[in-house]
DNA sequence: TAGATACGTTGAACGAT
DNA sequence: TCGTTCAACGTAT
């Protein structure tokens, strides 16, 4: 290479890895350039924390340098710096110092990119040396850049398919570039010929050749990204398990480096991998708000491409198919194995989920594999504006809460029949909140200076503040976003910007003070208060509210979304006014029209006295006239009533808004179930949300059913299907169907029958038995 | 590999009868 | 057997 300019590089960081190594502390991020895969490499970079000036810190007989900055801790001391060679040298001054540090919890990885700035995209340039397929710079010039690198990641899609036992059938990949889609699997067991052209297969006298081929084709293909369905808590865990068998480890990492598996508080699993990010396709899709009745993959990629499935059934019956089809036809078990690894890179292409994904590193600075974090994307914000005006933060400390603050204000509804209801609401309340009242961290420290206070008497600096501006930011961009189309980057600005209220009000964050929620729900309790006060003073019925919204009723069905409109802004209006009168701010709240209830009924608590909230349903009407059933809060959105009792409510509501008599939906539906018309309809289906044993103090229904399926030798998943017969709830694997038709009657259709029979008049025992006693 | 609170409902468990 | 309390779950926002 010539020795003049060194070339630049663009790039997208994926993974970060802080490293002890030879007595100093290695960083070294992954990504992925135009050139293919990269490796950077810091071994100047020195892991610190702060302590109090005047602390003196035990010897421990660690070297590190401790320097004086200009800087402060938020009780207004004066702290040094102390920066060590290894990780481990600063977790033991930190636990046997004998003194209390500041940012002792912050990773060095993170550190090192949020006080450059760098959010995802990395601008660099130096030596390297090409290391496995991997170019690795040591101590290269990095810089932020908003030049994106043209290079889009590259996805591996597995899935490996087993027996009952702990035998390895084959294993399934779908791999895909800008360049090429190769579809791929390698299979156990004597040829049986091949598949056809869909896919390569190719056979292996053992697991362990079969395996070693699926190894090398992750380092030939090298992918960014590693996709699946539970694709760490089941395939790399069992392959992981197969390796410690064998002495080898499984290395499927960037520079063959070693797979780390670990567990987490809740059970479930997370892998640590050189070079490549994990996306496991229902955490995905959780993360990013998606919601399914059953989050198996043939059902999601049911729901989300339309597609069929290749086998049928479920439980026993599926595991015994794939067993006939290893012994029997084999090219079929690669076809379906096959199928799997592509439906899950079609449902990530069709959800956008690593664009979004993408987006949200762009926009936080946390890579990939810690999005999700709330707590971690506040302090990538928040520590470098922090330490620049002065102050150094606390160390996240296990503290106990004694009393949460209040949360949102719901108003009782008016319970029963009303016509023509708009629901009006605030647009991102807390964030407008924060905003207006300029609610944060810092604020709070600076109070004393030109104190804006809230209405609950908290008070904050009006001029020292870093979260509202940055909220303003983000509102523009957000702006600018849907005018540009840019779903991605309009959904990832509302995660991280609903993120700030939870975050600051949670004991896992550094920055948690009691002051900081109970001022932004406390000043929400109020705005919602004063709203409704003023639409009564003007003679409007409000007749519901929860937290941002208000259900109003409308006199007369003419021009109502003109009126709607109207009332939004004379709303934001007052408010701007009240505020500055009251609290002298500048009001940044906006209510929105947002929905039209043509009828909307509210029912009366089944348990105590009133009209429940959170829970109604309605004819929703939009411009054009068109009306359609929705629910809110009701059995009908509960994943834990049976089907049953969904259809039933659907059809007894829609009868009824539009003033037909509801009898005989009510005898029908009883009269068909008994004849068994709706056995496919009877299935429970809830969570466990703990592990089996640990259901001591009670056993409800799924859990007893739990018990059962396990005893009988099933996996047991977090999601129980039961139904409930004669001798009690039976989990479907057992394939019951002796159902207790008395008990559905009895607990699903009577109770939604007579939330609306009681306002009408009728006795649902008078309907059912009625229609017997004709029989007679 | 730690965002929040408010709320309704069910069925088991428990204690008194 | 009956009434009350409480664990558990899922939902709205």
């Amino acid at each position: 290479m010539e020795q003049n300019e060194a070339p630049i590089f663009h790039g997208f960081l994926l993974t970060a890895h802080g490293e002890d190594q030879g007595g100093r502390h290695h960083l070294r991020y992954f990504g992925r350039a135009s050139f293919g895969a990269f490796e950077l490499v810091f071994t100047q970079e020195r892991p610190l924390f702060f302590v109090e000036s005047q602390a003196q810190i035990k010897p421990l007989g660690i070297n590190f340098e401790r320097r004086g900055l200009n800087l402060k801790n938020f009780t207004g001391s004066q702290v040094d710096a102390c920066y060590f060679n290894t990780q481990s040298d600063l977790y033991k001054v930190k636990d046997d110092g004998g003194v209390r540090t500041f940012e002792a919890d912050v990773r060095t990885t993170e550190r090192f990119l949020m006080e450059r700035f760098i959010k995802g995209h990395v601008e660099f340039s130096g030596e390297f040396n090409e290391e496995n397929g991997v170019r690795v710079f040591k101590n290269p010039q990095i810089r932020p850049t908003t030049k994106k690198t043209t290079a889009s990641l590259s996805m591996m899609s597995f899935d490996i398919e087993t027996s009952r036992g702990n035998d390895l059938f084959s294993i399934g990949i779908h791999y895909c570039d800008q360049h090429r889609d190769i579809r791929r699997v390698h299979m156990v067991g004597a040829d049986q010929g091949a598949m056809d052209e869909s896919g390569e297969l190719f056979y292996y006298p053992d697991e362990r050749a079969c395996y070693e081929a699926f190894e090398r084709d992750v380092h030939d293909l090298d992918p960014d990204l590693f996709l699946g369905w539970h694709v760490v808590g089941f395939d790399m865990a069992f392959l992981e398990r197969k390796c410690q068998q064998w002495g080898t480890g499984l290395n499927l990492g960037r520079k063959k480096s070693k797979v780390f598996i670990s567990e987490r508080l809740g059970g479930s699993q997370f892998a640590r991998i050189k070079g490549r990010v994990v996306i496991d396709g229902p955490n995905a899709l959780r993360a990013a708000f998606y919601q399914f009745e059953s989050w198996k993959l043939d059902f999601v990629a049911h729901e989300l491409l339309g597609v069929g499935k290749d086998i049928e059934e479920t439980g026993l019956a599926k595991v015994a198919e794939i067993e006939r089809r290893f012994k029997e036809d084999k090219p079929g078990l690669a076809k379906y194995n096959l199928l799997d690894c592509i439906l899950v890179t079609d449902v990530m292409r069709k959800t956008g989920l690593v664009e979004l994904m993408q987006t949200r590193v762009e926009l936080s600075g946390l890579l990939m594999d810690r999005q999700g974090v709330s707590t971690a994307a506040f302090d990538f914000f928040m520590l470098p504006k922090l330490h620049r005006i002065g102050f150094v933060a606390p160390n996240v400390i296990d503290i106990t809460r004694d009393v949460h603050a209040a949360g949102g204000y719901v108003l009782e509804p008016t319970s029963g029949l009303h016509q023509h209801v708009i629901v009006l609401d605030f647009k991102s309340l807390y964030p407008s909140i924060i905003k207006t009242f300029k609610i944060d961290p810092y604020s709070r420290l600076m109070a004393e200076s030109d104190p804006i206070q809230t209405p609950a008497g908290i008070k904050f600096s009006r001029e020292h503040h870093l979260l509202p501006d940055f909220i303003s930011e983000l509102l523009e961009k957000r702006q600018l976003a849907k005018e540009n189309r840019d779903p991605y980057l309009s959904q990832a600005i509302k995660i991280l910007m609903n993120s700030f209220y939870g975050v600051m009000g949670s004991a896992g964050s550094r920055f948690y003070h009691a002051d900081l929620p109970t001022a932004i729900t406390g000043t929400g309790q109020w705005i919602l208060r004063e709203t409704i006060e003023y639409l009564q003073n003007d003679g409007v019925e409000v007749v519901y509210g929860d937290t941002d919204s208000v259900f109003v009723k409308l006199s007369a069905g003419d021009r109502v979304f003109d009126k709607a409109e109207t009332m939004a802004n004379r709303i934001t209006e007052h408010l701007k006014k009240t505020l500055r009168k009251h609290f002298k701010v500048e009001s940044f709240l906006e209510v929105e029209f947002e929905k039209y209830y043509r009828q909307i009924f509210f029912p009366i608590l089944r348990t105590g006295e009133g009209g429940a909230k959170k829970k109604y349903a309605g004819l929703l009407c939009n411009r054009k006239g068109e009306q359609k059933l929705n629910f809110s809060g009701m059995e009908f959105v509960r994943s834990d009533w049976t089907k049953l009792a969904k259809n039933f409510q659907f059809n007894l509501y829609e009868k009824f808004f539009k003033g037909e008599e509801v009898e005989g939906v009510i005898r029908e539906v009883v009269e068909g179930l008994k004849k068994g018309f709706n056995d496919k309809e009877l299935i429970y289906k809830k969570r466990l949300s703990k592990s089996l044993e640990e259901y001591t103090k009670s056993l409800p229904p799924h859990v007893r059913a739990a018990q059962m399926a396990k005893e009988a030798g099933f996996q047991i998943d977090r999601d129980v299907f039961y139904v409930m017969t004669r001798r009690g709830p039976i989990p479907i694997e057992l394939s019951p169907d002796d159902y207790d038709y008395q008990h559905y009657i009895d607990k699903q259709i009577r109770p939604i029958a007579e939330v609306i029979l009681g306002p009408l008049g009728l006795s649902f025992d008078n309907i059912i038995t009625g229609d017997q006693l004709t029989l007679f």
